[in-house]
DNA sequence: TCAGAACGTTAACAAAAGATAAGAAATAGA
DNA sequence: TCTATTTCTTATCTTTTGTTAACGTTCTGA
């Protein structure tokens, strides 16, 4: 994968969202930068802030915490979404969020300064400001529809549910992932499992 | 509370967010309406599309579920807070969530009809996106902190950060509520309670 | 003011989840 | 290919939560 492909991934992919004009683009591209994150290296650690946002072209990442030493699995992103550590982002201040290439990945990236610097662009800025709202938006969404998942449904719903709507989090992450992404322990999705195995014969 | 001081709130409060000149307050304050909602009242249920996003000037409301018959609380706001079922407004689609007034509460309101209007129009598009991202980033960063919370904490620590951070919430909240804002019963927390107390002594 | 509803605690039991450990199977990497 | 690691399951035991019901208290609305 070269830059220029990856680049033009990632101008098809926003045409969901903004629609650049050629010097927009020109103007909005000469931010981007194009890098490699190999297997098992980390976007963003806790230590310090995660001062970019990453779009994925190729490859995947997961997002951890460590709580007692453990490692626990929150989130997954997949070819064709961004990445980062949100909240760190937009405060500026440290998160307490990993996130790890879980094989070589291929991004798309640019930093809040160079977001700052577009934002004051008056060339760019309205379309910026549109770019981060669907953007935000469109995570809150999402976002919405877990902290729901979390207050009405049993961790045995929530599996039922992922294997309906989570087709390629099931395909490509291992199991014990998954469990902590549904709040619970991979013993304890073992035993769901059956139990959800033992219901359907 | 009268619509005159009710809008006065709403614009001091926006600037952590906007600073409208003169001739822009006048063309964005034509898009607000103020309306009382009475106790028990409905600011949105799941049958119907969830047009609106609501600004609290006096009074408080709680997000609500039901299921299996059985209400389950997911989410509060008070004073100075902005109220919506978020994905429903965003998406114009029906969603599953109830907001229903806990005391006489007074709004600002504007439709989505409203807002696209002026993302419409020249002389406020630019404000409103950034209005937009500002609070769905806002949101979102709330969002993140509790969806991390289901994963890393239990249920008792929850509790226990709740009340270092959620004094409103403590103070203003019935306990059962509350319960169900952490993800467990009322049983359960009073349970949690009592633990937490003889640990204390 | 007064009856009914809402609220919080407790008890008893069932169901589920966490912790730990062991072993089998699959996978990765040298 | 072969070994070490990762992954998943299963078992056992402990802890926690859910469920239901009862009881006293507090609120609330007519």
């Amino acid at each position: 994968m070269d830059q220029a492909t990856a680049l033009n991934l990632f101008r098809e992919h926003l045409k969901k969202y903004i629609d650049f004009n050629e010097a927009e683009w020109i103007l909005f591209s000469q931010h981007l930068s194009f890098s490699g994150l190999k297997k098992k290296h980390y976007f963003a650690t806790p230590e310090k802030v995660c001062d970019k946002v990453g779009f994925i072209v190729d490859g995947s990442v997961r997002y951890f915490h460590i709580k007692d030493g453990q490692d626990i699995t929150g989130y997954f992103s997949f070819e064709n979404e961004f990445l980062s550590s949100y909240k760190s982002y937009l405060t500026s201040s440290p998160g307490y969020t990993y996130i790890q290439a879980l094989e070589d990945t291929n991004l798309i990236t640019f930093t809040r300064r160079d977001m700052d610097e577009m934002l004051s662009n008056p060339m760019l800025a309205y379309k910026m400001e549109r770019f981060g709202r669907l953007i935000a938006e469109q995570y809150l969404c999402c976002y919405e529809d877990r902290v729901v998942s979390f207050i009405t449904q049993t961790p045995e719903e929530r599996y039922l549910q992922l294997l309906t709507t989570g087709r390629e989090i099931l395909r490509r992450m291992p199991q014990h992932y998954i469990a902590n992404y549904l709040g619970i322990t991979p013993v304890s999705l073992s035993r769901i499992r059956r139990r959800v195995m033992e219901t359907v014969k």
